[in-house]
DNA sequence: ATTTGTGAACACGTTCACAGCG
DNA sequence: CGCTGTGAACGTGTTCACAAAT
């Protein structure tokens, strides 16, 4: 899920379809965990039901990597686990620099899972002279003005951003004009980027609202019998509602509780 | 995307496309950054630039929702912000409740993003007893013996788990047994729900990898002509490559660094 | 003259169901 | 017989391109 210029049309490469790519972290993830326990293999059913799919689709998608696994027995776990993370590219390790240490920063920064497999922490960057030199999760902080020269000699192209969405853009910019060409994005703001960067978002609150939106639709559910576009309002007139100009009587929306306030 | 045993097996609804759902945020960010600065109408044009879609999307969208918007002109943004935000059920208040204030969960009880429209921080708990009582962002965390009566109590419905991957699960079945049935999950597990529950996952290490492999991609195609499979590898090495169980010669995979060490 | 709203074409993703192999 | 691997059917999402509306 790409956001900004990054659009491949059509990519003609024989690759391995994104949906795919999207699940084979998880694969893995339930992969090592089997392997901790030293289970030499499993079907795809059982893989599918820790990996939280179904077996059809995880079969689909191992199929785009090779023919791994055996048939009338199941996939070599330890195998499985090499060929993923070698399509992954974490057989190699990805130095990876955090922009803007404010709370998440720092949550981030201390996160297990990044120095679990693949990934590093190279940097921690911050605008603000007093973090500098100031160490969050055992690393010290480094100031912004040094951002090109860390990428630089660390070799990073991995780059996260945790600030203030209204720097977002230009410490994406200073990441992209340094060498990085992977940005994972937090700060609530779309980013614009060359062609050939990708960039991926994780949006708390765009998430939440996702939620809110199916929460919402279950309560009208719960007592309608078939749609129930009813807002079952529990707070009365919550906002004035505007309205758009318009004369006809075309349909407009599901209308339901469209207010009737219309102003010529 | 729910994960777990939330399969809408081809919902018959009318309703509106889940992939519609999940920009909709998108456009009312952008939307709301309009109406800040008092601009009246936009074309599906300039929004969908805002927004980080391309204008046909955008229209498609918004059909779903009806008839807003005036040909010739463009859409009201007043009026779009309304709409859209009632769809998204977000002219109700929402409270949300946090398990797990580690550095994670403190972070997200800080969030800006949270309070900004329809959600209101209800709670935070934590196991750790060291914790309860401690203000965190300004609200006294409280400890997980009461969820039950914390869900009860505020009406929750929505829950954000922030806590470690090997209590989720408990945490999730204790959320959903008090009447939870959105969810957000922090934590790198696939949980297991009911139908009819949501959840929603955020995982920082998935993505990592999700950038890493295209990071890869890009590193072998840099120099390769067609495909270039072959692992740039930096380190010599990296690890012990396994091999199944196989007798003949059938093409196993792109081959390229599968490497020759086959035990019989 | 613009810009929306939308059928139709296309691309992508998922599921089915079974042939093929061990 | 069991389980993988995969063509074919189906469903969802995206893009195109243009008629309709103001």
């Amino acid at each position: 899920m790409a956001t900004g210029r990054t659009h491949r049309p059509a990519t003609r490469s024989r690759g391995i379809p994104e949906a795919t790519v999207a699940r084979l972290p998880l694969y893995l993830r339930a992969l090592t965990a089997l392997s901790e326990r030293s289970v030499p293999t499993v079907s795809s059913e059982e893989l599918a039901a820790a990996a939280g799919v179904n077996s059809a689709k995880l079969r689909k998608d191992f199929s785009y990597l090779g023919s791994y696994g055996t048939r009338g027995v199941g996939y070599d776990v330890e195998y499985l686990v090499y060929q993923i993370s070698r399509e992954l590219g974490l057989t190699q390790d990805w130095p990876v620099v955090i922009v803007g240490i404010g709370n998440l920063g720092a949550a981030l920064a201390g996160y297990g899972g990044f120095a679990s497999r693949g990934f590093r922490v190279a940097a921690l960057i911050d605008a603000d002279p007093a973090m500098t030199g100031k160490p969050v999760a055992g690393i010290p902080v480094q100031h912004s003005d040094d951002l090109e020269k860390i990428i630089h000699d660390d070799g990073v192209s991995i780059g996260v951003i945790a600030t203030p969405a209204g720097v977002a853009q230009q410490v994406c910019d200073r990441l992209v004009a340094a060498g990085v060409t992977s940005i994972l994005n937090f700060a609530p703001t779309v980013l614009s980027v060359p062609d050939g960067v990708d960039v991926r978002k994780v949006d708390l609150s765009i998430e939440l609202q996702i939620l809110a939106f199916h929460e919402q639709r279950k309560a009208g559910e719960e007592a309608g019998g078939e749609n129930a576009p009813e807002t079952g309002a529990e707070t009365p007139a919550a906002a004035v509602p505007p309205a758009p100009r318009s004369t006809g009587g075309g349909r407009k929306g599901p209308d339901g509780d469209v207010p009737a306030v219309m102003p010529a």
